[in-house]
DNA sequence: ATGCACCCTGTAGCAACTACGGGGTCAAGC
DNA sequence: GCTTGACCCCGTAGTTGCTACAGGGTGCAT
């Protein structure tokens, strides 16, 4: 199939497709005789997951490293399962980030009456850290 | 004060000051004989609303705006309170998706047995998004 | 005079794409 | 046979918010 019909399939954006192949993490295709990219079956699975990986944000390099992973089957697969849970790891702390950060903005938000912005306390919640209840 | 003292002052790196000022996030300060920056309280607390601004997770155009309001003192302060709203909007929603990715990357993590690659139920999972349970 | 901490500028790098310019290819329709 | 349009190619530059040099100047103490 061509890069078109690979995007479409995959739902990735043609130029995408191409910046991984540059930077290594697909394979490159073999080309017709126009010199068009020519995938097949293999490659449509591998930029699928690579898609999903992305979408749970494991970031490229991690993703290199559980492709190679999955090219030799005979690894063992606790390496994988410690991406994962690493990864896991990060996205909780990242919402715990993100909870207190919703807290302070949710303090900050509704603060507002309306008034002049010379005294908005919008604006001074802002200039003043002292306002702020959790560390962030 | 020079601007090793504002970076201590404010938590902010000193390339980072430099680029707040190239980008016309911080007024270009008064300069020393040798050339060098030299910074008053106005420039303290001018940084300090973008850090913590920064830190809450405002992107720089936000705070421009932001900055633009607090520096006109007549103008309403409900366009602040606007674009906090919907950064506050913008966070929740990302706890949402975290959320999401997190109970996917739990139901991920975990099923590996510590087999080999071949059959590794992570690579799996990854290769096949039918195994999820809500869209992302 | 020599070391050291500090400051200056300008440019390049990071992640992970996305967009663009300037061109080639191919099938359909007139 | 010629044009139109959809598709493809490559290379480079832009995005966000910094961070990291390289290569040089300044100021003070020893």
């Amino acid at each position: 199939m061509k890069i078109g019909e690979l995007s479409r399939a995959t739902g990735t954006n043609i130029e995408t497709i191409r910046y991984y192949e540059r930077i290594g993490l697909l394979p490159q295709p073999a080309r017709t005789r126009a010199n068009y990219r020519d995938y097949g079956d293999p490659h449509r699975a591998r930029l699928t997951f690579v898609r999903h990986s992305r979408d749970l944000g494991f970031t490229i390099e991690e993703i290199r490293s559980l492709l190679d992973l999955s090219d030799d089957p005979g690894r063992d697969c606790g390496e994988a399962d410690r991406i994962a849970s690493r990864h896991l790891a990060q996205v909780e702390e990242k919402i715990v980030q993100l909870t207190l950060l919703r807290d302070e903005l949710t303090r900050i938000v509704g603060r507002c009456r309306g008034g002049a912005a010379a005294d908005c306390r919008v604006i001074e919640a802002l200039g003043d850290h002292g306002h702020c209840e959790s560390a962030h």
